[in-house]
DNA sequence: TAATAAGATGCAACTTTGTTGCAAAATATT
DNA sequence: AATATTTTGCAACAAAGTTGCATCTTATTA
């Protein structure tokens, strides 16, 4: 795992650092996703805010991370599975979010079916957000 | 459409203030979704900026408007086209950005097809964000 | 329709979130 | 090991959102 997060630094041709190291295990140690102000409260004490905001794009630039719409004005932030090419993202997978445990994860295995719009519009990106109980909360009622 | 606006606040137990009326009327005067900038943009000089996040929260919670997640830290809002219940919208329809004009608007003859989940997920609320272009910026390629 | 109760508004002060420039420090390159 | 390139932290700022409270407006009732 330390080995994966060389690896992606590496192919994306950026230097290795400290921060760029701890946020990304932060991603790998849990596979939802994370908004700013997560990161940004796990590691505060090592880096300095505007740092967590200048890697994220970074990383949002070289398609390591994709964002996920909100309606609570707090972007989330998931690994890209498959590494997107820079600056095209191909996530085109369900992302779920919990309205318990308010955790968001994305569905890999779930993909987001056609959809066909009125004449004169042209799609280019589908985005698919489905809200409810997600499993852990559902069978482990916790 | 005056009336219409007047109906709306009365059959949502809503005091006739000038805030909500000019609120209303921005809503209806586009078919797009506005941002709480724009809202504020277009009536700074009348209302106060709280005044507006407050109107913006009652609509919310009596179901007149619902809220359109983005990837830009800037939550729309758009009006229901149905009154929603309390609390509870169900607006199965889908958003569309454009990437051009950066107009939202919601295409309620677009119906959100069935996604199934895998088992242990309970699915609440369907949201689908489709960006690319729209049919004015298509077709009058302004 | 005047008096009162209930509710909405504006203001001020504040918190939180996001941005920018620049010098110092760390990483990469030779 | 020396130099060039990047990244970081800091400070200062800008923008977005929140809260309490006094004042004003709308609704209610007699």
């Amino acid at each position: 795992m330390e080995e994966a997060i060389l690896n992606i630094l590496k192919r994306n041709q950026l230097s290795v650092t400290g921060s760029r190291q701890r946020i990304l295990e932060l991603f790998f140690g849990q596979q939802g996703a994370l908004a700013h102000g997560d990161i940004e409260k796990r590691t505060g004490e090592k880096f300095d805010r505007v740092t967590v905001y200048r890697t994220l794009q970074v990383f949002l630039n070289k398609g390591i991370i994709h964002t996920i719409p909100t309606t609570d004005n707090s972007i989330r932030y998931a690994l890209c599975k498959d590494e997107c090419e820079e600056g095209h993202h191909h996530d085109n997978h369900v992302h779920f979010v919990c309205e318990k445990c308010e955790n968001t994860v994305c569905l890999d295995e779930v993909t987001i079916p056609e959809i066909s719009l009125p004449k004169g519009y042209e799609t280019r990106q589908v985005e698919v957000i489905v809200s409810g109980v997600c499993k852990k909360c559902e069978t482990g009622k916790r």
